[in-house]
DNA sequence: GTCAATGCGACTCAGTTAGT
DNA sequence: ACTAACTGAGTCGCATTGAC
């Protein structure tokens, strides 16, 4: 119990005992209207606040908010605690007296009505109120599994009820939900409040929560004790019952969870073919495992399951995530969407009042297993899963689209069975090829750059895997654009960026908090890529990178770039506020208005000069300009003050600076018609003029450019600071979101207008792309 | 009630090491 | 040579506290 810091100018002794010590009160974070407030008056009061319930006698909830009735759940069946509405805080300094037992609470008690409670944004998926196991064969329940159904089945008894004593949680609490503890009293009679205090609900952040949500209190509690036989019986249960574990979903309508639904489903009827029985078998398991632990599992699974047998010897508590996902492929997936969504449901869902994220299980070989396994668990598991015949890689006049898939491609038969399961065909010939699908890994392996230069000559699609499994997790051809295949030798814009981009372009159903955190796992990936691809072309490459709009500094490993700025790109760091406007506040300072607008400012010529940069690094840089705010204040107000524009800032430097780069590029691969050499700058000087909104001034191509092919030069500027000012405009007016094709862009562009100086819009940008890069900013700045 | 400051935990990645 | 696993650093967001 956290002792609490209350009590002191107490005012009152209205939640006093009458001993004199303090009630302990906890008030639910999440779901409380001016809980500040609350809080304030319970600590003004005489109550002892606690930022846990568990040391709480008393909480305090919204009844009517999602998580008011998750603690009511969870909470309300404690007999050491009593869950009231907060309002009830307002009636006792109102009436100057705490209303406990003997006063029915001032009729503040809260009860559970039974109800599933929904989880935010899911709400758009039905749920059933009740257990709803399974007495249908699994054809059925994979349908119901994609349609998310929420049609109540004729109740199996065994099932239900293994299923409503075993997990216990947190419906076992409700008052609703049937007798709790029954008969599993190995485990079900601790699902409550008491188990929760060293398994608190909210500390599984765990993506399938809703699937697992049932069977916490045995995996958790007793993770490291259970055998594999332990795992698998309850594997068993999961899949007798998939309705049922699914059941009060968070992540329902997660995509990937229906992909690995049905490969799962699939897989298990695949088998079921080999052995019949299964279901029963399965059942009569599930329901054996549901009333006790202890029968040792018969090998069930090492036909019914697509992965290897669990040797009956534990391998030790040590390996258990090792085992946890080798062992079960249901869990698995779990890790792959854990990142930040769930992490969020978590945290917004949160029953405890407890800080930041928990740990679901042990962080490093998160992304490991992620990485490594996850498409084996979703994607290959349901490519290798029996036939679910999908019609993913079919064109529209119903043929198969042809894959070519590398030989060496890691775990290339997943991808394979993957293609073949969605209506691909496989090719040997890459001529007769639709898609060729590489291994990244391989990128330094001569059969890479010989793949894909052979594609690229054969004018086929060269992607990575991750396309064909993205693919399956979505259940539609994607845009290959953001899986293409690259050579190491030279770095494509739109390379890096779109794999990222397309996560949260493809989930159009993503609340904004969801967009924000696929943006910020996009911007990580980007980051991550464009690192790695950094490295590899220094290396192929000695030359600094060519960053045409907005040169930076010769990369610098130091995460702290900012922090010894070389030459600054871009406009001049603008003037931080005197020090005679701070506005002094204590013992601090208060963020003015003036500070607010350079950090803002500067902020955005950090991001122009460097897209990846970091939240955390501009605020360093900030704080070196303006130290009588701590870092930390500067790190919490700059997110503040920015109001997310910060990600629109970045995407759109990345934006430029990804056509810049291609452009570099093409003009390496052709020269241009009468371009100038190329030199340093002519308009470095005006990176420090601070008046961004002056008019543009002619770029120093045009002024040192004395002819162009005979074209007097006077008219010829003319033209070009036509040109210039159109294609300008038309980026600054959105008309390249990175969700197009370039032809279409650049024909686009063309059906506007013509470009006066160069044979098409696209040589035109690759000619100026700086100064078009420039006026861009310009445009959108203003 | 607002604002600034702070603490904490989750998450990711790069680098390293061990095993195959 | 490759892969898997581990570790530390950096980053970020949320909740809380304290001052006004």
């Amino acid at each position: 119990m956290d002792p609490p810091q209350a009590s002191q100018n107490t005012q009152s002794s209205i939640f006093r005992k009458p001993d004199g010590t303090s009630m302990p009160v906890f008030a639910e974070a999440g779901g409380i209207q001016g809980r500040p407030k609350l809080m304030r008056r319970l600590r003004n009061n005489g109550a002892s606040i606690c930022t846990d319930p568990k040391s709480a006698e008393i909480i305090l909830v919204d009844p009517e908010s999602t998580q008011g009735r998750d603690f009511i759940r969870n909470w309300g069946s404690d007999e050491n605690k009593v869950v009231l509405d907060y309002v009830w805080v307002k009636r006792c300094i109102e009436a100057e007296k705490a209303f406990l037992k003997d006063d029915q609470w001032g009729g503040c008690l809260t009860h559970d009505d039974g109800l599933p409670i929904e989880m935010d944004s899911e709400s758009d998926i039905a749920k059933s109120p009740l257990p709803t196991p399974r007495d249908t064969p699994v054809e059925q329940i994979k349908a119901r599994c994609v349609l998310g159904s929420s049609t109540e089945f004729p109740g199996s008894s065994n099932t239900e009820q293994a299923k409503r004593e075993g997990p216990g949680f947190p419906m076992s609490t409700s008052p609703n939900s049937g007798p709790k503890g029954s008969a599993n009293g190995s485990y079900s009679s601790s699902a409550t409040p008491t188990q929760m205090d060293a398994f608190p609900h909210s500390q599984y952040p765990i993506p399938m929560a809703g699937m697992l949500n049932p069977m916490l209190p045995q995996l958790s509690p007793m993770a490291s004790m259970m055998t594999p036989q332990q795992i698998q019986m309850l594997l068993t249960n999961m899949l007798v019952n998939p309705q049922s574990y699914a059941f009060n979903q968070p992540q329902q309508n997660n995509p990937q969870m229906e992909a690995f639904s049905i490969a799962l489903l699939d897989t298990i009827k695949n088998h079921t073919a080999a052995g019949p029985n299964l279901q029963s078998q399965s059942q009569a398991q599930a329901q054996a495992a549901s009333y006790n632990y202890t029968p040792p599992a018969p090998p069930l699974f090492d036909h019914a399951l697509p992965y290897p047998p669990v040797p009956s010897s534990s391998s030790g508590s040590q390996t258990m995530h090792n085992d946890w996902n080798s062992l079960s492929p249901a869990l698995a997936p779990s890790r792959e969407i854990s990142v930040s969504e769930i992490s969020d449901t978590s945290r917004r869902n949160s029953l405890v009042n407890k800080k930041g994220k928990q740990r679901a299980s042990s962080p490093s070989s998160k992304r490991r297993k992620t990485s490594s396994t996850t498409f084996e668990a979703s994607s290959s598991k349901a490519a290798m899963g029996p036939p679910s015949r999908g019609n993913i890689f079919t064109s529209q006049s119903g043929e198969g689209l042809v894959f070519f898939v590398q030989v060496d491609l890691h775990n290339r038969l997943s991808t394979v069975n993957a293609i073949k399961h969605n209506g691909g065909r496989i090719t040997a010939d890459q001529g007769t090829a639709d898609y060729m699908v590489l291994y990244a890994g391989n990128q330094r392996q001569k059969t890479y750059e010989d793949l894909l230069g052979a594609a690229r000559v054969a004018g086929i699609t060269a992607v990575t895997s991750k396309f064909v499994k993205e693919c399956v997790e979505q259940k539609r051809l994607l845009d290959p654009s953001p899986y293409i295949c690259e050579s190491l030798k030279k770095k494509r814009k739109r390379s890096t960026s779109q794999a990222g981009e397309s996560d949260s372009q493809c989930s159009d159903v993503d609340a904004p908090r969801e967009k924000l955190l696929a943006a910020k796992r996009a911007r990580e990936a980007i980051r991550s890529n464009e690192r790695k691809l950094e490295k590899q072309t220094e290396a192929a490459r000695p030359l600094p990178k060519p960053r045409p709009i907005k040169p930076k500094p010769p990369k610098q490993t130091s995460p702290n770039r900012m922090e010894s700025p070389l030459r600054p790109a871009g406009p001049r760091t603008p003037t931080p506020p005197p020090e005679h406007l701070r506005e002094r506040m204590g013992s601090h300072y208060r963020f003015s208005a003036a500070e607010n607008e350079f950090a803002v400012r500067y902020g955005k010529i950090l991001v122009d000069r460097d897209h990846t940069i970091s939240a955390s690094a501009i605020c360093s840089a900030i704080h070196k300009k303006l130290p009588h705010h701590p870092l930390k204040s500067w790190r919490t107000h700059f997110s503040a003050i920015t109001q997310n524009e910060f990600e629109n800032w970045r995407k759109r430097s990345g934006i430029a600076y990804r056509k810049a780069q291609n452009a570099k590029e093409s003009q390496s691969q052709s020269r241009p018609i009468y371009e100038p050499p190329m030199e340093p700058r002519a308009e470095a000087e005006d990176w420090g003029n601070p008046d961004l909104l002056s008019p543009p001034k002619p770029p120093a191509t045009l002024i040192s450019t004395p002819s162009v092919n005979g074209v007097p030069q006077e008219n010829f500027n003319h033209a070009l600071e036509e040109d210039l000012n159109t294609i300008s405009h038309f980026f600054a007016e959105g008309n390249d979101d990175q969700t197009e094709a370039e032809d279409v862009i650049w024909d686009r562009l063309t059906s506007k207008k013509a470009c006066n100086t160069c044979t098409s819009w696209e040589s035109f940008y690759e000619k100026h792309c700086d100064e078009v890069n420039t006026r861009y900013e310009r445009l959108i700045a203003s």
